[in-house]
DNA sequence: TGTATTTGACCTAA
DNA sequence: TTAGGTCAAATACA
């Protein structure tokens, strides 16, 4: 066909488009609030990256390119069609995002997660040390309760696609549900408060991308199998808020286990408890709860939940047997 | 006024 | 055809 683009050529024109794009957000960006504007433009990014990819893939080896066309006979990145075409192909760009997150949501990485709070009510404001915002509740089929659905918050701005859908369990009212899907790609930063001392800007940068990668890493449950893994809902439960925080001090203090519990239809294997999956005791009172839920999920607000106690948890391995019984007497 | 949440509508996979 | 997942306008909130 006369006048087409070879596919090398295309591929050059994507991938200058792609940088100018790039450029175009961190402009934006940097005017402060551009929220929807850096939003759509990540969308075009994103748009453009799949193409590059795909043409990628499509390219021919290079001893058989035929001549490739100078990059000054390029046409002009900018569309200047009429706004009717801009429009329909906004709609053609929209279906074909949406058609990409289909194809996305079959291939991201998917685990579970079960949190029991007492009182109920707040495990939407579970911190798992990332920032989510709801973009969604759908009434579940078969379910008492509606399904929640979160989303990254820098999905817009980093293109981060992790997502996570919140249930309340039906048997019980203080346990929720909560799905993961994706990996965070926005190496977004836990809130840490600053420390005393500890405002070297290295230091701290490098700490918090620990922080996150570490929980990227999803070392709760068996990241590799990409798949949906669940464990009973056998939890820890404390009397008071007191009493967890006196736990997890000892523990950090090297004069305790850490949390773990121990699967009840598996021998085989045991999964360290994240430090959002503490049970608090129902006679816990409302402050209280708020109270163990910001110290115990959040790597925010006690000094000795930072990545240590993470990582910590995670070195011992997914092999490491914890029996929750003996370790806390009568309780279990 | 900007940002987050709610909620009905829409789309897709099964 | 239907249930689950997402979008986006409306609304709430700080």
């Amino acid at each position: 066909m006369e006048g087409a683009l070879d596919l090398s050529s295309l591929l050059r024109l994507l991938s200058q488009a792609e940088r100018q794009v790039g450029q175009l957000m961190a402009q934006v960006h940097a005017d402060g609030n551009q929220y929807r504007r850096t939003a759509l433009l990540q969308q075009i990014r994103s748009c453009l990256q799949d193409a590059i990819a795909t043409a990628k893939i499509m390219e021919p080896e290079p001893s058989n390119l035929p001549p490739q066309l100078p990059l000054s006979d390029s046409p002009p990145i900018s569309n200047s069609g009429s706004p009717r075409s801009e429009c329909s192909e906004r709609v053609l760009f929209k279906e074909h995002e949406r058609r990409e997150m289909c194809k996305k949501r079959k291939t991201l990485s998917k685990w579970a997660s079960r949190v029991c709070v007492a009182g109920g009510g707040l495990a939407e404001g579970l911190e798992d040390g990332y920032s989510w915002r709801k973009y969604g509740q759908k009434g579940i089929l078969g379910a008492r309760h509606p399904r929640g659905y979160y989303r990254c918050t820098h999905r817009n701005t980093a293109g981060c696609l992790a997502t996570k859908q919140v249930q309340r369990s039906d048997d019980d009212s203080c346990v929720f549900d909560i799905t993961y899907r994706g990996d965070h790609t926005c190496q977004q930063k836990l809130q840490a408060p600053p420390t005393p001392g500890a405002d070297e800007p290295a230091t701290s940068q490098s700490h918090d991308q620990h922080q996150a990668q570490v929980l990227n890493s999803s070392f709760f449950f068996p990241s590799s199998s990409a798949q949906i893994t669940s464990f009973p809902p056998q939890n820890l439960v404390f009397s008071s808020t007191a009493a967890v925080e006196d736990h997890l001090h000892n523990y950090y203090t090297g004069s305790s286990t850490p949390l773990f519990i121990s699967p009840a239809t598996s021998d085989s294997n045991y999964f360290p408890v994240a430090p959002s999956q503490v049970a608090v005791h129902p006679n816990a009172s409302e402050s209280e709860l708020t109270e163990i839920v910001s110290a115990a999920a959040s790597t925010t607000n006690s000094p000795r939940m930072d990545a240590n106690f993470m990582l910590d948890q995670a070195e011992f391995g997914p092999l490491f047997n914890f029996d929750p019984s003996n370790f806390f007497g009568s309780s279990f």
